[in-house]
DNA sequence: ACACAGTTTGCAATTCATTTGCAACAAGGC
DNA sequence: GCCTTGTTGCAAATGAATTGCAAACTGTGT
């Protein structure tokens, strides 16, 4: 196991970008605040509830129909549904956000299995970790460790398709 | 757990933003492309050995010192290098890539701690997930499994240094 | 040496996701 | 009413990554 090394610090440091786990300190500290739900939170959420697969800004954005508002807003209000911790964001390594609704007390920790060809989106329950972050704790000092866990494959349809 | 459902096929395709592992059957094919190590590409390596963390495109450019060359380049050549597999791509969720050197026959499995404060990184060893994704398997009937594992937290020293 | 095909490079321009500056707005206190 | 604070639309900016194109380079056959 390799010695620790920082990385170049970035230089440029846009607010979300830095690398976070889901939940932290800060995050927790904006959750407390209370936000409204204004009509496009209201409109994201609903959309959200509808379809219940992860989605993207985009995604939700043309989703909204009747309540179509501006892109930087649905941007804005995901990152602020996200803190509100009304939203769980993922991230499935092809560049883009996506988003899914979070219950009420739920801390929406769950993983995907996403398919490489035609993208479906299987929800995996339970979660594989637990002891390990344990065990990362105690073995390299680190505390408030979380994770970052999708898995990939073939869907049934795309293997028989081929 | 939900029903798969497609999501919204991706209208723009830009090549290497699709969803994928690691690697999948197209990288595959193009490993076995003999590919030569041109100057440029020799040069990386020899950073990527002196360096041996994950490093981003423009901090491998930036290392790159004498053998300067366009980060276009660097880019593309990293591509190439990953998919001749003597690199490997890794995704700490910041939005840009960062890579590893992969040794001889070694298939470079393995997953990182991260700090969240300071982006230091620790190499984890072992990978907890093997009959995890036999369960998968079974379960949802996806073949060729494989999966992108990060874990963050606050290292000693950042939690000391607060 | 010479020509040719295929690969690679530099450079500039482009794409795409995401963020941000700014002015106009809305709502709640005082 | 007026002031403060959070929100929105719009346009512009940022930043990672890719790409088109012409020039440079590689190796191979003659």
């Amino acid at each position: 196991m390799k010695q620790p090394c920082a990385l170049h610090p970035h230089p440029h440091s846009h607010a979300h970008r830095l690398i976070q786990p889901p939940l932290n300190e800060l995050t927790e500290q904006l959750r407390r605040r209370d936000r409204k739900i204004t009509a496009p939170r209201q409109a994201i959420l609903e959309v959200l509830r509808r379809h219940q697969h992860p989605l993207t800004n985009r995604e939700i954005h043309a989703a909204l129909g009747e309540s179509e508002c501006d892109l930087a807003t649905v941007y804005r209000n995901l990152n602020t549904l996200e803190q509100m911790g009304m939203v769980r964001r993922f991230d499935f390594g092809d560049g883009t956000a996506r988003f899914e609704l979070l219950a009420e007390g739920d801390d929406g920790h769950h993983h995907h299995l996403v398919c490489t060809r035609c993208s479906t989106v299987v929800e995996v329950d339970g979660c594989f970790s637990t002891e390990v972050e344990a065990r990362l704790a105690r073995t390299h000092g680190f505390t408030q460790i979380t994770h970052r866990l999708e898995f990939f494959g073939l869907c049934p349809k795309c293997a028989a398709g081929t």
